[in-house]
DNA sequence: CGATTCTTTGAAAACAGTCAATCTGTGTGG
DNA sequence: CCACACAGATTGACTGTTTTCAAAGAATCG
């Protein structure tokens, strides 16, 4: 499933695809069942994780056990843990599948070697990053400025696709609410519409 | 007042000071009393923002047209939105100065012209970048996890120099809470710690 | 089908928000 | 220099929202 990795490349950056066989042999697949953890708490993160089927969740855990989810990622999506990454640092996060799911690992010494070697993919990294800088600015915006309500509508607009496949109780998490909150919500919003 | 901008350069960059003298030739000073703004909704923002003195306040308006603070900036910071200042789309954000204040501009062009032309300088911008991403990541995994209490203890730890410059009614925006309940939160600490 | 996980609902308690009044410190103009 | 206005902080009483706890219904999976 490499392939769904280098046609995101060819979408979104101007690599030649005559360097995609250098790539894909610096790409490792790992497959991971539902429930099944990719990242623990206290790890050093050393890889760049793509997405090529499933759903992973990144989440936190709080001094009395309980679990907040922090970030989804589905097909085309990234995730990992930046900070670990760049600081060396232990991770605070774990990352868990809620699908079986099948990644696209690239580690840090390679895909550093990606970037200084392939400028098109570079411009293609600071450009996502640019990006998920541009769209955790308007996330903290939401937090700051809506209510439980608007952020589930904001959620929903935002995220189509996760909504139909990822439970309730954990967006509620997501959105920091408790999931009896959230069921509340949906009864009011779906008596408003009728 | 360029010095400053040139003195956190060479801090943060291998730009070579050779290069300063062009540098200094792009930027413009601007002076922003108290009150006043730098930024209004609706502006398409051309600029980079670099703070040499003072405290401005990124804050959007909410449609019963109460203030929510987004980003404070001080000496050494930047600002701006760079959302508006990518996409070319007009601002959803003000931008007013709480004390008297002075900022280094840069027009995007000559921004552009700065990250092609010097290397070191655009290894800075993206290392920046970086950080504000794992910043903002960090914010967002607060707002998710802590209660009030927590977020005005961990704003302490992180800003202890904006503490003691930011009225608390912004620093209640800015956690997203009212300046009541923040006021309370306060008494309840300093009762703990007698 | 049985077990597990997820969602919904209800009632009570905890929490945060609003409104209004008071208090404090700062700065301005007479 | 004083009086006053003004912005900000605090407090109390009240309202409304969210959480918590417990239990009962769906839905899903083996």
């Amino acid at each position: 499933m490499v392939d769904k990795f280098l046609a995101y490349i060819r979408e979104r950056s101007e690599v030649d695809p005559g360097d995609f066989p250098r790539i894909q042999a610096m790409c490792q697949i790992k497959k991971i069942r539902k429930r099944q953890y990719l990242m623990h708490e206290g790890d050093v993160w050393k890889h760049v994780v793509f997405v090529t089927k499933g759903c992973l969740r990144t989440f936190s855990i709080d001094n009395e056990g309980g679990e907040h989810a922090i970030y989804f990622a589905i097909e085309n999506w990234w995730t990992g843990d930046r900070q670990s990454f760049v600081t060396g640092l232990p991770t605070k996060f774990n990352i868990d599948a809620l699908e079986d799911s099948e990644v696209v690992l690239i580690t840090k010494d390679n895909f550093e070697t990606l970037c200084k070697e392939l400028p098109p993919f570079n411009d293609m990294i600071n450009d996502i990053l640019h990006k998920s800088f541009i769209s955790s600015q308007s996330r903290i915006h939401g937090y700051v400025c809506n209510n439980a309500q608007e952020k589930y509508r904001e959620f929903m607009e935002k995220y189509p696709d996760m909504i139909v496949r990822i439970p309730q109780n954990m967006i509620a998490s997501f959105l920091g609410i408790a999931p009896e909150t959230l069921s509340r919500i949906r009864r009011q919003l779906s008596k408003k519409l009728l």
